[in-house]
DNA sequence: AGTATCTTTGTGCGCGTACACAACTCCGTT
DNA sequence: AACGGAGTTGTGTACGCGCACAAAGATACT
């Protein structure tokens, strides 16, 4: 009885079922061409030996190109986005000995049509597989239908979309997360109990699904916690200029002096941080928001933001290219959801959030 | 002229450098054998190609194996270093192809002899590295100092040795973290200042240099916002029994009903919120600590915890594996000084960090 | 010139897997 | 008995790299 070596190889399947290597890869890979008797007899003893494949030389010798597209609004630098897209970079890098690459395509978030024919352009492109974002919810189900028709397998980040079956998806519980930035908020509250949540949309319509979860998280914790609190709201068009909003905030502020708690659902806390440094006033006011753009960072170091939620979007992009990498390269099981923490940051522990942000 | 491929092997490399494949790998290996001509011509094209090694090739060639020793205090299950060397394993598991093993050895945290032996016998295992927590300040110089003369690599993990000189090290800035949980307590006072910092120690020997470290920068943030707030102190035992235990938390909040606050810079904060609960005094007090484990997380859920900050254990046991793996087998460079961040858990946002904790 | 020694360079095999292709078996047909 | 074809099975080469060993060139000494 030859004894096993420690780690065990094609090459033992075959010889216990006694059959060549050969026949034990087209088990392995599902191909046709093997008898019944044979397919049971390796199946067995993969079973038995509980077998797992050498990624790196399985990787090394099958010598694919695997083609990724990653779909994502466009953006500026140092924005949300612009963080799931270096994780998705890092990723790339990270795998490249798999000759992975990923592709960047980028539409216009209020056009829908832009959406769609950025879409046909990944199509055209034939990928193995996609990861993008479903902001447009209605134009998302045409998409995925066409990408499962085609068998191409899709990750979701940010958000996801109930009807769609994608292979993983990372994002916030967006809810759960409006709930908790309640709690912290209200934890600033002492007596003065009112608060303004600030939007910032493009003539009424939101950037996504997303904020609007977390307001509905938000408004539900004060309705079980702090139903007498008054919420007012006040909407601030992106297209607005500067002393247009400025004009607006102090005639809010004039007529509502009680209020000194703000919130923002949004990344864009920064417009109202910026205007609390300019009016002077961020000593009495608190104002919690979303996301670390630079411009929010550094409101959150001056004081005129008392806390940010966080939710790694580096991470998101990261683990997205990597679970296509995972499933169609070294065909191992993915989990499908995969909601990310929900962080809070203050001016005392930012520091070395970033710093594990960044690198790999 | 021949045109170069996508990713560069050391035969385009030998191709240009008009050598052979073996005397680029003993320059990229740095062994001797190569006149000064070759290896500068050899060098120049590799830094102009910017060639990087196909890893997986590199390893599966090698086929060397590589033993990993990681020691710990010795502890049960679900504590903070339970969840470390979780995630060594699960990093074990992770580049497992590359013929990786991971040994755990334990000590008994108290007891400097217990640490030696367990440091001597890492040493007669002869491993390829080296990953341990430095709780033992005096005797760890003595243990780095060896494996250093034998120029084997080691990663810290939880807290470091100024003096020593790690591969890496992965832990948490526990003053910052004492600060930032002087600002999340106080921010639950109200008007209510008074608070207590419990103990808990063993002989007044307290368990290691990070709790000293977190208590100093909690004293340094008070000092800074809440000079008038008054600072209590109450020692427990960790020999204590239950009973004693009580009895002295009754004493304590006899004769000084007003403290409303309390935090621990250990992980047995479930020994106050326990109490709390008992006493049925959650409602009007409130309680920070650190750490996920399972009885904290239930005090957390159940109220009698307000707060924990966590550390990602399970990522410091992980990175510090992978870290060694990259230095050695990749021959990557790696970051030296790694800080996690300062993880802010409520009830409410829990279970989204536990989820992402527990994958990999 | 011949030989020994040292330095430098080139070659070939193996790591574990994927896949193309060759080879063999079995069975029915001519 | 010879042949063809489908269904199976085995074999060889390649992937990119590391390493042992062979080969060739350089130098010094007899």
């Amino acid at each position: 009885m030859d004894k096993l070596p420690e780690r065990i190889r094609i090459k033992d399947i075959a010889r216990l079922a006694e059959v060549s290597v050969g026949t034990v890869d087209r088990v392995l890979h599902g191909r046709p061409g093997v008898s019944k008797n044979s397919r049971e007899r390796v199946e067995k003893i993969l079973k038995e030996l509980d077998y797992h494949p050498n990624m790196y030389a399985s990787a090394l010798a099958s010598n694919k190109k695997y083609n990724f597209v990653c779909m994502l609004p466009l953006h500026s630098t140092r924005s949300y986005w612009h963080d799931i897209e270096q994780g998705a970079r890092k990723a790339e890098l990270s795998y490249s000995d798999f000759h992975i690459s990923v592709e960047m395509l980028h539409y216009d978030p209020y056009d829908f049509s832009s959406f769609e024919s950025v879409g046909k352009k990944a199509l055209d492109m034939n990928p193995d597989g996609v990861m993008f974002s479903p902001t447009m919810s209605r134009t998302t189900l045409v998409f995925t239908k066409e990408l499962e028709e085609r068998k191409i397998p899709y990750v979701f980040v940010d958000s996801q979309v109930k009807e769609a079956s994608p292979l993983a998806f990372f994002g916030q519980q967006a809810m759960q997360s409006g709930y908790f930035a309640g709690r912290m908020l209200m934890l600033l509250a002492h007596e003065k109990e009112a608060v303004v949540v600030f939007r910032h949309s493009r003539g009424g319509q939101m950037g996504s699904n997303q904020q609007h979860e977390r307001e509905i998280g938000f408004r539900y914790y004060m309705n079980e916690h702090h139903k007498t609190c008054k919420i007012w709201e006040l909407d601030v068009d992106v297209r607005q200029n500067q002393e247009e909003t400025i004009q607006l905030l102090d005639d809010f502020f004039t007529s509502h002096p009680e209020v000194k708690l703000g919130i923002t659902f949004n990344s864009q806390v920064h417009v109202f941080g910026e205007y609390l440094e300019y009016r002077n006033k961020s000593k009495a006011f608190n104002l919690l928001g979303y996301d670390l753009l630079d411009r929010n960072v550094n409101c959150l170091r001056k004081g005129t933001v008392t806390f940010l939620i966080a939710q790694q979007p580096f991470f998101q992009g990261y683990n997205g290219i990597q679970t296509l990498c995972k499933s169609l390269i070294l065909r191992k099981e993915v989990k499908q959801v995969n909601y990310m923490p929900i962080d809070l940051l203050s001016a005392e522990n930012l520091d070395y959030y970033l710093d594990s942000q960044e690198s790999e």
